[in-house]
DNA sequence: CTAAACATGTAAGAAGTTACATGATTAT
DNA sequence: ATAATCATGTAACTTCTTACATGTTTAG
């Protein structure tokens, strides 16, 4: 079975909820996966070309009077077991994440003590910040009457603690690293 | 001040230690930067070239007898003042992780709870294997004799305790996700 | 002698972002 | 009216990886 990108299964498994187009998976995307995926206009009309190229979506377009053509994509027999077979593999290996503040941090010779504290300040506000939104998006599926039927919400939450588990660990090591800097003040 | 992006500034950065070739750089970012860095010689020679063409360094070419040309980087008063500048920026925004567990978790409707279990289960494993080598490096380090002399190692130290504690918090995630899943069997 | 390490580079292609281009509909 | 939202798409550009190309030196 050919093999595609993240990209595209990403599309084939929001095609299987109610987002047909173009325009709906975007917002799926921002609404839904956006602590841990991202995708532009610019990806996914080409990608939804390949899909149906490839025979894993048919499209649909409606063109009713007036309204410009919107195209509805519907996976095909070939799509579902496309996806299901990504489902199906164990990741290859773990990425090696870019970390910008890392990075910083290590040069940090260079700098002076204050400037790499306020360094750490920054971005220890910017992970709580991120820590809150996590919360607020937990508590606003608890309270939503539907959470227990919805069969999305219980996934939606593991990915939320994932988020707030990681995040609060980075936290937790800028309170650390930060309390290093603070100390070495009178060596 | 002109911007870079992130891997001219990582090899400005390179270049203040005594690592002063393509091929010394690459072998320090595999070595001391792996774990939240890494870079190919794809990048690394056309970025030198750039980083001359700047004026952030000057190259030193030394043709040995016999030998190929072995080009050493010697960064300028520019190239320091970009590096500093650089250093001393914030984080403008935290990135957004892309993370295919939690792609296919969210997916995970398609699946049998088996598979989701057996996904989990292999992501775990791999996350217990790359804390134990940060373990193995940190003690490395540690137990090295020049270490209270030599000044990397302390902000080595301090991005391998991020990397221990991320990595902590994602397998505290798998368990807790597991057990949800395992618990799902009677109901 | 031969494999690994030293050493420098290019070319093709994948993946992704940003800006642009266009136009209808709906809410304020 | 006009701003926001709905809706689809392309083109240029950046970033990065992988494979290729080439040749020397050193260690087992």
């Amino acid at each position: 079975m050919k093999n595609y990108n993240d990209t595209t299964y990403a599309i084939l498994g929001i095609l299987t909820t109610n987002c047909r187009s173009g325009y709906s998976i975007k917002q799926f995307i921002d609404q839904s996966l956006n602590h841990f995926w991202k995708i532009s206009y610019g990806q996914i009309y080409p990608t939804l070309k390949l899909i149906v190229q490839e025979e894993l979506a048919e499209v649909h377009t409606s063109s009713s009077t007036g309204k410009p053509d919107k195209h509805e994509y519907y996976l095909t027999e070939k799509g579902i077991e496309t996806l299901k077979n990504w489902l199906e593999k164990p990741i290859e290996q773990l990425p090696v994440e870019r970390n910008e503040i890392l990075l910083k941090l290590f040069f940090g010779r260079f700098q002076s003590r204050e400037k790499t504290i306020s360094l750490l300040e920054n971005y220890k506000e910017k992970l709580e910040n991120r820590y809150q939104t996590y919360v607020s998006i937990e508590q606003a599926i608890i309270n939503y009457p539907d959470n227990d039927t919805d069969p999305d919400s219980m996934y939606w939450l593991f990915t939320l603690d994932y988020g707030k588990r990681t995040t609060r660990a980075s936290i937790e090591w800028c309170e650390f690293t930060l309390e290093k800097f603070l100390n070495k003040e009178d060596s």
